[in-house]
DNA sequence: GAGTGGTCTAGACCACTGT
DNA sequence: CAGTGGTCTAGACCACTCT
């Protein structure tokens, strides 16, 4: 047997939650009822809900059942996002701000680092979150239409594409790429920084099944903000993003 | 029961591996063994096994045996260091050079974030690594003799101090804090690059049980280096650090 | 009270691999 | 070939909590 009963099952609900099949919310049937439907033991099915629950899909609570959970933030690495949430962790009022919105083909920049085809069309957003008064990070984001679609009618003047995502869109890989560099002239204008001062920039790109969903660039000025990351090779890891 | 078998078991067997009862290389008694020795059956261990596997503090080999690895180098998040590895990853040849060693009380600066008690002595490396003739990184490390009392007697002049301590010494907990810094002086200096530079700094604090083992903050030229991290809410993180 | 998940048992068969 | 881990079974009891 090269893939195992209880990989298979967790590899079937996974790609339920992943396709809006069972949406946030969802009661996941019962371990007995799934152990029917499977024709198997309950403690395989358990097997497969309990890495189901510690990879944070689902949260399990006794006589209640299994739901399934809103897609989740934190990449289990480095808590980012939504910055909204960060910004309020800190104390501050939060601020958002479209900058652009562009509707285009991803012949242009992204493709390659998208993974499009030539037809493939995206949205293209620049945004800044403030604390208080104070810039607090530029987004400048790309979204995958063929993936999805609804994300051309969702209104960006108010609520972040970021923040927007998060709720619509579950994802199952996500790669962080984490740099400093020295401002650009856009860039420095629009955090109110001098240009060439150090900024954090991370950019991520996440995927739902085979698709990327998405890929944002964060730029953070490099006085104001650092990653935090607190784990241990057994349990969860523990994170807070942390403001020097 | 508040803390299950299989909890204990692990915890039990982790301990002897961090405190060195059960080296790297050891073998584990079998699961037979083990479900004797706690009279209970032999899927409880298992269950606890299969977890320090997951954790990268065991290997499994059917037939063979359970053994200890080697304290592992990759925080399951940023797979950064050691630095050696990383710049023969990149094709280039290594080199290290030791800047300074100071061994000092810890009433100085870090007590405060080793969590060292007055009486603390420490070890205060700096070294500088470099990929070809460049400099690649700048490491400025305080090592707690509390933990690790054998640390006083290594020769950091031809091995760098994250080496030796990943050969030396496990770890259960780590903390990454990242930035983007401008260079000061005396770190533009060492890497060759101008003041004010942006560079990516990563400071790790690493634990061994209770006690903090290291600190370390590892200086990178920002043009020249970036932090890679990939993964997926289930199965284990893949990540790589690159250079750009 | 009833149904859920959490844990544990005492077996079983298999794949693999070192001897 | 023998012993290891990998997986699975068909039960069991318990804690919890929703109704």
């Amino acid at each position: 047997m090269r893939v195992t009963l209880h990989q298979r099952i967790l590899s079937d609900v996974e790609h339920r939650i992943l396709s809006g099949a069972w949406p946030p919310g969802y009661r996941i049937p019962s371990e007995n009822e799934l152990a029917q439907q499977y024709q198997c033991a309950r403690m395989t099915i358990n097997k497969a809900m309990t890495q189901l629950a510690k990879a944070g899909y689902i949260e399990r609570r006794r006589r209640a059942g299994s739901f399934v959970l809103q897609p989740h933030a934190q990449s289990a690495v480095l808590e980012i996002h939504d910055i909204k949430t960060e910004v309020a962790a800190l104390g501050q009022a939060y601020g958002y701000e479209l900058i652009e919105w562009h509707r285009r083909r991803g012949d242009v920049i992204g493709r390659g680092r998208l993974e499009l085809s030539d037809s493939a069309e995206l949205i293209d957003v620049t945004c800044l979150h403030r604390a208080g008064s104070v810039p607090f990070c530029l987004e400048e984001r790309l979204i995958n239409l063929d993936a999805v679609s609804e994300a051309e009618q969702a209104d960006f003047t108010r609520e972040s594409p970021g923040a927007w995502l998060l709720r619509k869109v579950p994802w199952n890989v996500a790669e962080h790429t984490i740099s400093a560099v020295g401002a650009g002239a856009a860039t420095a204008h629009h955090l109110g920084i001098h240009e060439g001062a150090p900024c954090l920039a991370v950019e991520r790109r996440t995927w739902n099944a085979d698709h990327v969903v998405t890929l944002v660039r964060l730029t953070y000025p490099g006085d104001r903000h650092e990653l935090v990351a607190r784990f241990s090779p057994t349990g969860r890891q523990t994170s807070s993003p942390r403001l020097t």
